[in-house]
DNA sequence: AGAGGTTCTCGGGCGC
DNA sequence: TGCGCCCGAGAACCTC
């Protein structure tokens, strides 16, 4: 589900949900969910008593400020948080409850089951796993056109994997990498390092605007996605290429194609995106 | 029935 | 031979 713009939009909403309560006591339903520490009752014993002060982002991963913590949460593909009375019944694919002391409760709902929690100490969490490695955010002064074309230049993979590489930028998924790519007008099969001095700008400029217009929509729903506070975003309906296969491509009328690219759906039309010329 | 918005781990291939 | 890097495939899980 969540690239950039659907977890920007989660952690706006989230922080106005839950800054200032304080942690009573947690339930963990599946403790796989929690990567660090090992042992879940860590996990609860670190946080009981805390009070959330506020929450951040990087790249598509949350993360969640009390006073001595930072609880680094990543959706996967349908993570989803909200705030609850206690007394409001739950289903079987809520696995984490936060009990806050007014009465209320923050819940971590997620189907597949492959989002993760990570916790550190407050500080320690960009120095270790899994924030570490990660590539500069779209925004950022450091994601420049000689930045990407540095990163670019050096690898032979091609183009959709080497962008949805979290370790060259963060942010970009299946739906947004799709359509910086039609909106660049390059085929998402080209070589990464092929890609002219001129490309590279325009998608670099693309990417960011890309991203920057689906935060201001609120991100996008295709299937599940919804914020915080269970509304759902409306940049899906400004989509190029995503989900359109057999659809008529917005810019010159061809019908756009679906193929496999790195082993991810990948949309795209054939006439503005072409492998060589 | 197979694909789905993600990313981690594993192993093969290659170069030093 | 051994090591390290790079890259692609498969896995984690459930729903429609």
């Amino acid at each position: 589900m969540p690239e950039l713009p659907e977890v920007e939009t989660v952690r706006k909403t989230l922080v106005k949900l839950v800054q200032s309560k304080q942690i009573e006591n947690i339930t963990v339903y599946w403790p796989k969910i929690i990567k660090t520490p090992l042992e879940v009752e860590q996990f609860i014993d670190a946080l009981k008593g805390e009070t959330i002060v506020d929450v951040g982002r990087r790249g598509k991963f949350l993360i969640i400020y009390t006073g001595q913590y930072a609880l680094v949460s990543h959706l996967r593909m349908e993570g989803r948080y909200g705030l609850y009375q206690q007394e409001e019944p739950f289903d079987k694919h809520t696995h984490v409850i936060f009990h806050f002391t007014d009465g209320t409760e923050l819940r971590y709902r997620d189907v597949r089951k492959f989002g993760t929690m990570h916790l550190y100490t407050k500080g320690e969490e960009f120095k270790k796993p899994p924030l570490m490695e990660l590539g500069p955010e779209p925004f950022s002064k450091e994601f420049t056109k000689q930045y990407l074309k540095s990163k670019l230049s050096k690898t032979n993979r091609k183009i959709k994997p080497a962008l949805l590489d979290q370790t060259i930028l963060v942010g970009l998924g299946n739906i947004y990498v799709d359509e910086a790519l039609f909106r660049a007008g390059i085929h998402p099969e080209r070589l990464a390092s092929s890609l002219t001095d001129k490309e590279i700008a325009t998608l670099h400029k693309e990417i960011a605007d890309t991203l920057g217009e689906a935060v201001k929509k609120g991100g996008s729903t295709i299937r599940s996605y919804v914020n915080s506070q269970g509304e759902i975003g409306m940049f899906q309906l400004e989509l190029y290429a995503y989900g359109r296969e057999g659809d008529a491509c917005k810019r010159c009328g061809t019908p756009l194609e679906k193929m496999k690219v790195g082993g991810r759906g990948t949309h795209y039309c054939p006439n503005c995106q072409r492998l060589n010329s």
